[in-house]
DNA sequence: AAGTACGCTTGATTTAAGTCAACTCATTGT
DNA sequence: ACAATGAGTTGACTTAAATCAAGCGTACTT
């Protein structure tokens, strides 16, 4: 199974430990594998969020929609990132966001339930589960940060310098949302910039 | 040690597991005490957190000031937060944040040396990191889309509605800068508020 | 191949919030 | 006690970004 290899790999590198046979086999009875088409949805508005996915192909973005019927983009992902609203899956309460798939999306999913199996009995998942968190803390401190400190160009500047490869892959108006910018907005910026 | 028992409460509390009189002791011998009065503060830009700070009395503010000298309020925390910039705590680099006592404050601090032995050691103290992470990550989350969707006014109805005394104990001008506002806007929104 | 829808750009206008400035009132310090 | 500092308010003005609107080009769809 490749889609596991690539899985094991990130595990592994992540966490700095190995992965023992049976921690794979574990794994792969409680991790499925499932595809989405484009535009469909991993998870909905107003839906408990009951799965944790790892994207092994494809990307995401998560988002909410005001009263105005505004969407508003606070998450894009793509492979080896993980999808979920985590208040929803911890807490098991209907969600307040969106996840579709932006391109074709292939990933593993497994629930809370599980998920708290693994933390117990694999110790490369449970290192892996102490550095993602880490390292989410660390970003959201920034991401924070750049929303209140940060002009709308500047957030943009950012955006290419931590995520160049974003550019290529989400149609500029995904980037505006995600900036929090309008489409308009987001145009402007960019044709001031190239010069 | 009054102030100990009340980090052990907190402790015991959060994570719903007891700590034994070993655990307690070793979290004694490791966690000191440290005082700073007003205005002082717990960490400077530049410098590398070394410290992470569990707050027993008082409160504090973490804000970065930028080019211009403007200063901004990323955090206000009060008594049973922990206190640290996360990034520089875990990766040693030099920290962007400043952390500046409100009030008179009270904290017992440890190293992240030290933190790592508590987790391994420590069943309470590694389930009460899982649910702060847990809890810390839905908050992100949720602080994530105000600053975005939210538009000023709201954000305040927001902080009024989740942490009613933070506007009791802090000054107003801290609020706005938390809120990502001047302190002109914020007063005038409240003037608006309350008719 | 034609038609439609959608993404992006550009221009004109509006709006929310920031900035600058003056004034009041409360607190602090000597 | 009295000056001084600083927080909060209010008003006038400016600015950054949103909104509204029109037009262009590309890519799905049938």
């Amino acid at each position: 199974m490749s889609n596991f290899e690539a899985f094991f790999d990130y595990i592994q590198e992540i966490s700095g430990k190995l992965l023992s046979e049976d921690d794979k086999q574990l794994l792969m009875a409680h991790f499925k594998a499932k595809k989405l088409r484009k535009r469909q949805y991993f998870l909905q508005e107003g839906d408990v969020c009951k799965y944790i996915g790892f994207i092994v192909k494809g990307s995401a973005r998560t988002f909410t929609t005001d009263e105005k019927g505004h969407e508003n983009v606070l998450k894009l992902s793509v492979e080896n990132w993980w999808l979920a609203d985590f208040e929803s899956f911890y807490l098991l309460t209907p969600s307040r966001f969106n996840i579709e798939a932006l391109e074709n999306l292939e990933v593993l999913q497994s629930t809370n339930a599980q998920i708290e199996e693994f933390l117990k009995h694999i110790p490369a998942f449970s290192a892996m589960a102490n550095v993602i968190s880490q390292n989410y803390t660390i970003s959201t401190q920034k991401r924070m940060q750049a929303a209140f400190s940060y002009t709308a160009e500047e957030r943009y500047q950012d955006l290419i310098s931590n995520y160049p490869h974003f550019l290529k892959r989400f149609p500029q108006n995904m980037i505006a949302s995600y900036l929090g910018l309008s489409p308009e907005t987001l145009s402007r910026i960019r044709k001031n910039f190239f010069k």
